[in-house]
DNA sequence: TCTGGGGTCCTTGGCCCT
DNA sequence: TCTGAGGGCCAAGGACCC
């Protein structure tokens, strides 16, 4: 274990949620809710303001519009978050080489490796730095934890949040640590939590006291053994830079569950199509093609298949998938189904060149087809990949379903308008959708920097209103001017 | 209005091979 | 020839994380 307390953990508060409040005036210091809209949709992240609501994170939208009917709620903007976050990443690679993110707005970074710190007050120093610096260039705050783990670290953020630091000093983890819930820990879960709270362990000391035979016995080997080193505050896993992808899924919920197998079949056709386009897009090809049914009862199978060598053609992951879920049972109905691809490699020619013989003889027809569908696609494939995700309030199932649900009436093609999402009106300037409904459409006239803006209603189908891009946090008169 | 989407890692059990 | 041990691969599911 390192003596120095100079692994950092950043965790950006209430992130998705902070960016829409800086980027939307008029919802600074408001309740907002960011996540799926849809009948099924979840919280992704609420402000802390919602939290004060008890509304918070996976929980589902219904159960949270009951705790703060009052509150703004709005999509995920994706794509604004990956340009926040590519900022605040840049500034932690300018802090030492070793930058490990774990998700959009979470990284531990080693700043002994980075010459930046090597005791505690130069951590604290760099910390506290590091949290005015993402301040002035994003406008957002962050919470960093210091230590000499990473698994500390990461405790430290926790206990610093909202707006915080926190530097564990060596030798005083065991005693933090212990009366701590045992849900503190990395993998410890609602599962695990509970095993061990019906066995009278939930805390940190408990745990400890327990002993390791003990946690083995009740919770397996390579689980018990990691459980009882993190409880003794031991964790000498290193900030890793580079990680490869293992696998690349995609997946949809519906907004009613689909019981029409051929519909069932033109989902997974879809969903495969999608997964390949991720797939090549990530410079991969993959041997194993895995199907996921989430059935009526919430219960969730998966079935794979491996074939003889790694693929990119989204004919053969088309077939594969498809033979996959001859295998399942969807009587009842399905509410989920995903397609994705493991045993990843890297790509190349011989790859497919190889794929397309043991494809055969059934598969040639099909991957041939493909190809020659394929060209223009193909080459298109940049964009399609980059516009994926930006175009998914559009592509979203909930959209789908509800235009093909039967009894309900033949929707016109008229344009959907997401609660969040960002317009630009040809009179009135850039502003975000407000709510929509009845063939109407709210928009708030305001952008980030700006005063809180004036609300007009237009007809959904007003000309002089287009869907646009975000536009950025800190504009070029911020301190960074990069965001 | 119950429960998203994209991942990783671990365990178990079957099968095949040595 | 039979049997068992052990390893590798694969399939499926569970738990966890953000």
């Amino acid at each position: 274990m390192r003596a120095a307390p100079t692994i950092l953990h950043l965790d950006m508060d209430a992130f998705y949620a902070s960016v829409e409040q800086a980027s939307k005036p008029s919802l600074q210091g408001k309740a907002v809710i960011v996540g799926g809209l849809g009948p099924r949709g979840v919280v992704a992240t609420a402000s802390y303001e919602a939290r004060r609501f008890g509304v918070h994170s996976a929980m589902p939208m219904g159960q949270a519009r009951r705790l703060c009917p009052n509150g703004a709620y709005l999509i995920p903007r994706f794509s604004l978050y990956r340009q926040v976050s590519d900022v605040v990443m840049a500034m932690l690679r300018e802090l030492s080489p070793l930058v490990e993110p774990l998700s959009l707005d979470e990284a531990f970074v080693d700043l002994e490796a980075g010459g930046v710190a090597f005791d505690s007050p130069t951590a604290r120093e760099t910390g506290e730095r590091l949290r005015a610096d993402i301040r002035a260039a994003t406008g957002l705050s962050g919470s960093v934890g210091l230590a000499g783990s990473k698994m500390l670290a990461k405790v430290a953020s926790e206990e610093a949040k909202p707006a915080g630091l926190l530097l564990i000093e060596p030798g005083t983890e065991r005693e933090l640590l212990a009366p701590m819930s045992v849900r503190t820990l990395p993998g410890v879960g609602p599962a695990t939590g509970e095993h061990l709270r019906r066995a009278g362990i939930t805390t940190v000391g408990e745990l400890v006291e327990a002993g390791e035979d003990e946690l083995v016995r009740m919770v397996g080997r390579s689980a018990g053994a990691g459980l009882y080193r993190m409880a003794l505050g031991l964790d000498d896993r290193p900030v890793v830079a580079e990680r490869d992808a293992k696998s690349v899924s995609v997946e949809d919920t519906f907004d009613v569950d689909l019981h029409d197998r051929v519909r069932i079949r033109g989902e997974v056709q879809r969903l495969a199509d999608r997964c390949v386009q991720r797939l090549r897009g990530s410079g991969h090809s993959g041997r194993t093609i895995v199907l996921k049914v989430r059935r009526y009862d919430f219960s969730t199978l998966t079935r794979s298949e491996t074939l003889r060598g790694p693929t990119d053609d989204p004919a053969v992951v088309r077939e594969a998938a498809a033979r996959l879920l001859e295998g399942v049972d969807t009587t009842g109905g399905v509410r989920l189904l995903g397609v994705g691809v493991t045993g990843l490699a890297d790509y190349t020619q011989e790859d497919l060149f190889a794929q397309s013989l043991a494809a055969e003889p059934d598969g040639a027809e099909g991957a041939a087809g493909a190809e020659g569908a394929a060209g223009p696609a193909g080459a298109g494939g940049e964009a399609a990949e980059a516009g994926a995700t930006e175009a998914e309030p559009e592509g979203a199932p909930g959209a789908r379903e509800a235009a093909e649900t039967p009894g309900e009436p033949v929707a016109s093609p008229e344009r959907r308008w997401m609660a969040g999402s960002d317009v630009r009106h040809a009179v009135y300037g850039p502003g975000w959708v407000q709510g929509s409904g009845v063939g109407r459409v709210t928009v708030r006239f305001e952008q980030p920097g700006s005063e809180p803006g004036r609300v007009r209603t237009f007809r959904v189908d007003d000309p002089e209103l287009e869907p646009s891009d975000p536009l950025p946090l800190v504009g070029e008169g911020g301190p960074e001017g990069t965001v």
